[in-house]
RNA sequence: GGGGAGGUACCCGAGUGGACAAAGGGAGCAGACUGUAAAUCUGCCGCUUCCGAGCUACGGAGGUUCGAAUCCUCCCCUCCCCA
């Protein structure tokens, strides 16, 4: 006859291994499974921290990273635990490439605070959900304590931290208000007394200060499991909105549609294995387009639903595909008669400056009515009523042209 | 307090009086090709332009010079070493 314990050991090990795709690092392993094991038991969810700074309001696809882990977590019964370090956010976090951060006001983070409930409540539930801010403990803490906290902490061990090793090797400057953020952020841990903490690969360095420091005030040590930081379109850097290479939650469709069709196959793998949880092996089975071509729609489809990532598609293989169905090309009126080819590309800002309108033409980017158009001082005469042109600017931009009656 | 090294375009990074709107790489854009806006190859990649040219730009402000990213002065910022 089973033990309690092993009847439900499937369960457990079904959980833990749905915890687990994706992760990096999941230390401690075990102690996960007895904390599942142990929530299960005794009926009582797991707290599961995940701290966000609050400087990037708009949220893409890699933080959808941790958002979808945290609901998976949700899905299996625990209660998530978002901490916005708005405290630490007007010190500035020391991660970042550039020191030089503007301070936070209470306003902008209470404003920007709003802003993220309404992008993490697309994924999360909001019934397992609770929102902190470390200011909440943070600004009470007295000198004397925040001295304390500094004492359960060695500098040798803070230059650990692979960041600050790399910048001072690099002869770079480390400020000594960036100590401060780690432990801080590891405190976050203790006073919230998180069983779990979820975060990229980059602050696993600080995660673990939350463990050890859980440890000196008396907890049990929360588990540590890090995610890894998604690539952004250019495959290459981490996706970030200032990197340029980031698809926002809330990109219109089209541009959300062509921005994962824009990836490379390797990455759609990648994007595969930690946005969704459909399963890789059959993906692998199928032609790389088609693929991707369902990744785009169901992300699409996640955050503005089937009907709008039905219209990307449409206006996709309209726009770049063979097969063009000309039903879902945009109109675009205007009044003037004729005008000036440069002008019109610049004005519809399908070039960022006329040299670059020009040059577009120049290199035989632009297409009137399936004729290609190489003089920069072509002038566009507007069709007669009921007539159109059809004017093609690269491969992302194509319209009619409509005279306005 | 003293000595030394630096700050170059979206990023990294060459350039030490003219050929520099500034090498090279990355990112971005376009064309060809294709299996998609993948990959690969090629081209473009500050702004304006009547296509002659003009304007803005190498941390900031001045100066030397026919001519400065390059030389000088002051200032700001960073790093290292010594005290």
């Amino acid at each position: 006859m089973l033990s309690p314990g092993e009847a439900i050991l499937p369960e457990i090990e079904a959980a833990f291994e749905r915890i687990s795709r994706g992760t990096v690092d999941v230390i401690q392993a075990q102690s996960l499974r007895e904390k599942l094991k142990k929530s299960y038991i005794e009926k009582k969810p797991l707290r599961i921290k995940v701290g966000i700074d609050p400087t990037a309001p708009k949220l893409h696809l890699g933080h959808l990273v941790l958002l979808q882990k945290m609901r998976q977590f949700q899905d299996l019964g625990h209660e998530i635990l978002f901490l916005i370090g708005d405290f630490t956010g007007m010190i500035g976090d020391p991660t970042g490439r550039s020191e030089a951060r503007k301070p936070l006001t209470r306003d902008l983070v209470r404003e920007n605070a709003e802003t993220y409930k309404k992008q993490i409540f697309e994924v999360l539930d909001k019934k397992r959900t609770t929102i902190r801010f470390n200011s909440e403990w943070m600004d009470v803490m007295s000198s004397q304590e925040m001295v304390r906290l500094a004492s359960h902490y060695t500098v040798a061990r803070l230059l650990e931290r692979d960041d600050f090793q790399k910048r001072y090797a690099a002869s770079q400057p480390i400020a000594v208000h960036e100590f401060l953020y780690p432990l801080i952020q590891g405190y976050d841990s203790v006073a919230l007394n998180a069983d779990i903490e979820l975060g990229g690969t980059d602050q696993k360095f600080n995660l673990l200060v939350g463990r050890s420091l859980q440890k000196i005030y008396g907890q049990a040590q929360q588990v540590v499991i890090t995610m890894p930081l998604l690539e952004g379109t250019d495959g290459v850097r981490k996706m970030s909105k200032s990197f340029g290479n980031d698809i926002a939650l809330e990109d219109p469709p089209f541009e959300m549609f062509g921005k994962i069709m824009s990836i490379r196959d390797e990455l759609m793998y990648r994007y595969y294995e930690l946005l969704t949880e459909s399963d890789l092996s059959t993906l692998k089975a199928l032609h790389p387009m088609t693929a991707k071509l369902e990744l785009a729609f169901k992300l699409v489809a996640r955050f503005h639903g089937e009907d709008a990532a039905q219209g990307a598609r449409n206006r996709f293989d309209a726009t770049v595909g063979r097969k063009s169905e000309t039903n879902s090309i945009l109109e675009i009126i205007l009044e003037a008669d004729s005008l000036k080819l440069v002008d019109l590309i610049y004005n519809q800002g399908w070039a960022k400056s006329k040299s670059a309108a020009r040059r577009l033409i120049e290199q035989s980017a632009v297409a009137l009515n399936q004729f290609k158009i190489i003089d920069p001082n072509y002038v566009v005469v507007m069709p007669e009523a009921g007539r159109r042109h059809e004017i093609k600017v690269g491969k992302k931009n194509r319209y009619y042209l409509v005279k306005k009656r």
